[in-house]
DNA sequence: CTCCGAAGTTGGAATTATTCTAAAGTAGAA
DNA sequence: TTCTACTTTAGAATAATTCCAACTTCGGAG
């Protein structure tokens, strides 16, 4: 049968390289670093600590915030997920997608997609073999707008980009 | 002789830049922001607004860090400079200077410093013209820990990967 | 040259993402 | 099962950034 409550080995690989990268620090695979792990490999949403919380909070009632900034910062230093940075939101965007590509994030709705692009592989390895720094992680994201908020902003051309109010 | 105050035509090209870029928007060339673009474009420090502030206090005493946060916000906006985001000391990084290039940020001592490589033009090419956003900067960072850090951090092994406290 | 309104600056208060804390809970080795 | 170091938790504390309303400055009209 398929029932059971919980798969031992998470068919998505993202997620399984999450919890390995905690086993190999000799880190604890608690209930909520495993929730915090799945919820971050089924996403390509770059989420936030607020985020990740409320999309969690219903199923681990018992879930903190601090937890979830806890957990993050350490797959950060694990260099198991990367931190993007704030997109315009006041927040700090992650992305469990190591893999070589560029992030696009826009001002006005704060989303961030991917770009795959095989020149970051190539850019990997450059700094890798020349900056002499142990790299943990990378941050590669270009921002501005979407095409959505493009559409949206010429609709609405009062405020120019010199207006601040 | 070469008496006089100021110089209007600032001989340094990126303050040039900074100075040009107000201008096509039509904002005023105020003494502060003459100031904090001067200052932008005369380190490459890669400097937070504090320390833009701490700066330049002295020779503006008067200068308010409400008026460091609105200039950078405004030439980010321009895409004049880059916001390149918080290197492990909480404050957001700015950086004067757009030609491609690669950044690399310490989250020990929290300095950034520039890494040189052809393969982000290609990026930026590729970026512009497949992404479909407007583009209005970049923030191509690789976070880790500096030589220098790496030999500290290797002296003192007692604080491992793992420990939070 | 003087006056006026828009743009810019200022200091201090307000906001709020993130970090800190100490107490309570628990994974995992033995 | 037992023990303990590692984790989680709720809430307080911190501090970077934003907001605000009053004041100043700039540049053009008259
Ligand atoms: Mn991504
Ligand atoms: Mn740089
Ligand atoms: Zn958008
Ligand atoms: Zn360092």
């Amino acid at each position: 049968m398929k029932g059971r409550v919980a798969s031992p080995t998470p068919q998505n690989p993202l997620e399984a390289r999450l919890l390995q990268a905690l086993r190999d620090a000799g880190l604890r695979l608690t209930v909520q670093r495993r929730a915090i792990c799945r919820y971050l490999a089924s996403t390509k949403s770059h989420p936030t600590a607020q985020q990740i919380y409320n999309a969690l909070k219903d199923e681990f009632p018992s879930l903190s915030l601090a937890t979830v900034y806890n957990t993050l910062d350490t797959l950060v230093r694990l260099g198991a997920i990367h931190a993007l940075g704030n997109t315009g939101d006041g927040a700090i965007h992650y992305d469990a997608d190591i893999e070589p590509h560029v992030n696009l994030a826009c001002l006005q709705c704060h989303r961030v997609v991917d770009l795959p692009c095989e020149a970051v592989a190539e850019l990997d390895r450059k700094v890798a073999a020349e900056s002499g720094y142990r790299i943990l992680g990378a941050r590669l994201v270009y921002y501005g707008l979407c095409p959505e908020c493009q559409r949206a902003a010429q609709q609405t051309p009062s405020v120019s980009v010199a207006a601040h109010h």
